[in-house]
DNA sequence: AATGAATGAGCCTTCATTCAT
DNA sequence: GATGAATGAAGGCTCATTCAT
């Protein structure tokens, strides 16, 4: 075979993919051209296509590695064997830390979605709703069991967190005021805060 | 004089700005061509830039629309006289109505920023500033007065408060299970007993 | 208005469908790109699509224009106050001087027909039909009336006589052994005695 | 020796050429890309190269094979000890079942001609000339011994019959009206009335 | 106040071909 | 004999903007 890595020792395939991230993050999809990517990753336009069907597909991959990353940790700490307030807590800072180390690829994620074929649209929401109903069976558990307050559809409750997660990549700037984790407390704890019965 | 209104009564320049606020709301800056604004506002182009130095111009005007409602009906309630408690909640809970009655301009505002040229993204930029102070001192009122928790930052509560704002364009839909109101009054609510000492 | 004309004093339209049309029969539809089109017309590929809506609807309007002229003359022949064997004779002979003086258009349209987008092909095709029959029912009513032999299907002459129009572009080149006229002659000899009964 | 078959027990050679016919007559030879037809071949590109020098081979390759196997029969049949008029009608006739037997290579045959480099169009068309010689040596010595009318040019009766021969790839379709043999004969039979003294 | 023809730069994508293995 | 990664040139098309009228 071809050598499909360089100088910097990554394959082609990833040094795409981590120059599309970037770009993205900075500049926007749309604003993004195919041969910005290329030009970054240090290839040309036809290794890009040779791997990927189209710059859709580049959006498309960055959203399938977020969506797998964020269900996996949200599977992980929903699982765990402890009391639902400490469960729901953790899954509450842990996305937190967890968006913040991978900002472009939430920067993306929030801002580009409409920016995906119609198709793959759809089936990302469907993901998504997957991993949005399993933090709303971890609310409404915790208000079945009386630890938290009844008194706001889960639902909103889970939109309400997300919507701070989604917010980080206007505001958040590594280096500033705050560590990941300590954002991660704050806002898990306001969370829970505003759950209490 | 010439006509600046046509069978719809409404003068050019709002009918182009109401064209692009749909436009833009539905499948972004980027993907909207003039040509397509100028045809659902039913005028031709050299009309749109009679009226607009430039594309990048009806989105500032978008922009401006925003902040300068914002900003007044913040100032409206931040001046009331009534507790401190009451004057944020009321602010916290408008700022939801306001945003889902304007959904269009809501989704624009927290997607299209960085597509504004640089001078007028800085510019927007300081005057969502001012308007994030104001709300800040709000809460750290409250925080001083002892009404309020002072465990959390009050730029983090803002932010808190204002990522779930921004996140409505994602999933609020009219004529749902929710009227305004009522995600205005549990998410009003939510901050208020996240709040609580 | 923007001048529509140059130095040569034609609309851009017919500069852009007359180079269209001498490329095209040079070269092929699909060896010939828009640049070339929009050099040899003297203008910018802007100005191409100011005027047509791709390189298909270039294509599209040349059949048009062949179709809409084959018809009308085989209209005016069909039509004539006269015996049968002349109408057919003179509307046969018709067909090979008017596609000599239109080779271009000639070429192009037999063999480019399957690049034409498969509605419009398909619309073409149905046009092409209704002309073909035209020229069958001329060639059914002299067999009705005893003028010509009844042994070969209709169906078959037509196609046997249109063969050799298409094979024109083939092989005539104007300046040649054969004047138009000549060859038209030869060719409606040929079919008329291939008809005696 | 590596297998140069597969499960369907033809050689890559043979598989690839037969791919490309079918392709080139279905949708043109610059539609066909060289991706399909190794896919359709069932090998990679790597096969096809190594077999032929480029995408234009394999189409001289056709070429060869419609000329070799035309001039082949026209030989057999011009040289059959017979009267003239037996031997050009059963030379006609025969074209017509061939190219129809052969519908695929005939249609690229005409329609392709001018996707050959320079080069190997030259080539093609020499081939083609000596075939169109042939047969317009049959009709002249139809002419001279007076079997045949000497009204028409011998040249022009050739493209007047090849016209027809030509234009097969556009009308008939297998398993339609007539049977191949039908077909034939009709127009043999249109070219010998055609040719009465 | 308004038109719309024309520009020119740039966009995403395709593709025949090469070559190290 | 055969692979498939990679190239590089070109292709059709879009679009914000300008400008003579």
């Amino acid at each position: 075979m071809a050598r499909a890595t360089d100088g910097d020792g990554q394959p082609v395939p990833q040094r795409l993919l981590a120059a599309a991230t970037r770009l993205f993050a900075e500049r926007g999809y749309d604003r993004t051209s195919v041969q910005e990517i290329v030009e970054a990753a240090g290839v040309t336009k036809g290794a890009l296509y040779h791997y990927f069907g189209s710059k859709d597909d580049l959006l498309h991959e960055i959203y399938g590695r977020v969506l797998r990353l964020q269900q996996e940790r949200l599977d992980a700490f929903a699982d765990a064997d402890a009391p639902v307030e400490t469960r729901l807590r953790d899954a509450a800072a842990d996305v937190v830390v967890t968006t913040i180390e991978n900002l472009d690829d939430a920067t993306i994620f929030f801002r580009s979605m409409h920016q995906l074929s119609p198709e793959k649209h759809k089936q990302v929401r469907a993901e998504r709703r997957r991993y949005h109903e399993r933090f709303r069976a971890l609310i409404e558990e915790g208000q079945r069991a009386g630890v938290f307050s009844p008194r706001t559809p889960a639902d909103l409750v889970v939109d309400y967190h997300f919507g701070s997660v989604h917010h980080l990549g206007t505001w958040y700037r590594p280096g500033g005021r705050w560590a990941p984790q300590e954002v991660a407390d704050h806002l898990a704890d306001l969370l829970m805060r505003a759950l209490r019965p």
